[in-house]
DNA sequence: CCTTGAACTCAAGTTCACTTCAACTTGAAC
DNA sequence: GTTCAAGTTGAAGTGAACTTGAGTTCAAGG
């Protein structure tokens, strides 16, 4: 490995759009590698900026840096993906994201129809029940699926 | 006001389906008001039902705190919504979501795109860019808008 | 050699929407 | 009058994903 080919962390962090904290935090995380020269800075291979890459486009779809790590660990090698990878990968995003679109819609359609009765009904209106609403209907009935609620800090599946 | 008709905690938190410490949290956020009893404990008034079923509302909606907050000073007299109200605050509410959607789709169509080349390029593939993908096409081609972009903690307007 | 900007580490801070804890008081029932 | 669940306060904690700051060192140019 030619020294000369690799990059520093200004490089990378203004070729990439992450700032550099960013990217320390993530090789700190696991996400990516980095070489040292020899007084200890960073010095990044190219193949980093695709990783780099692969990071923003899966926390664009809502990924967490957990599922990240995960997603990248899945790749046999752990290597960066490659054209293959990445088509499984976004197949598999799509989904996620078809998912999301559905349960906008079931709020809409629940908000559609509260405009006609203007209830607000905690006991009827979905949209105004509390967390478990439209269960009943079995899964996947769910106004939001999981990964939509809002990231509630110290809760525990209630009891 | 007949003391008889005002709602202690327990039966408030029960009935609207939040924790205790949540709704003390909302009146201190001035979301909602309650009386005091004799000896200092919180006497709800029956309205505070609605408002908290708004509440929960809004937030599925994704409206943050201060924006509930000033979604309900609109109200005329600061007032429990009516029912006419709440039809046009749920128009309101129908095209932020709309907006939620389109966001997806475009993301989503992004990612079909992505399939093909699987590029990741951090020029051209908008799934990769950062954050001012799609800038150039105007206002309102972004692939996300900022009400779905993750709340990055410490990150103001950048420079 | 000297300067200067880029990079380093480690700890602590930030936001949001709450929850948890400790220590104490109320109030309804018996 | 005793009991005890239910309520109170204020401070501190939570988790995610970074950022900020302080203090120090590196590396490239002149």
């Amino acid at each position: 490995m030619d020294p000369r080919d690799l990059l520093p962390m200004g490089e990378i962090s203004s070729r990439s759009g992450f700032a550099a904290s960013a990217i320390r935090y993530y090789e700190a995380e696991g996400l990516i590698e980095a070489h040292r020269s020899g007084g200890g800075q960073r010095r990044f291979e190219r193949s980093a900026l695709r990783r780099l890459a692969f990071i923003r486009a899966a926390s664009n779809v809502g990924l967490s840096i957990d599922e990240i790590r995960e997603e990248l660990a899945r790749l046999p090698d752990n290597r960066t993906p490659t054209k293959a990878d990445w088509h499984r990968i976004s197949k598999h995003w799509r989904a996620r994201l078809d998912e999301q679109i559905a349960a906008l819609e079931r709020l809409k359609s629940g908000l559609d129809s509260c405009i006609g009765c203007g209830c607000l009904s905690l006991r009827s209106c979905a949209f105004s029940n509390a967390g478990d609403w439209a269960a009943e209907q079995g899964p996947g009935a769910r106004l939001l699926p999981d990964s939509m609620r809002k990231p509630h800090p110290t809760r525990r599946t209630a009891g």
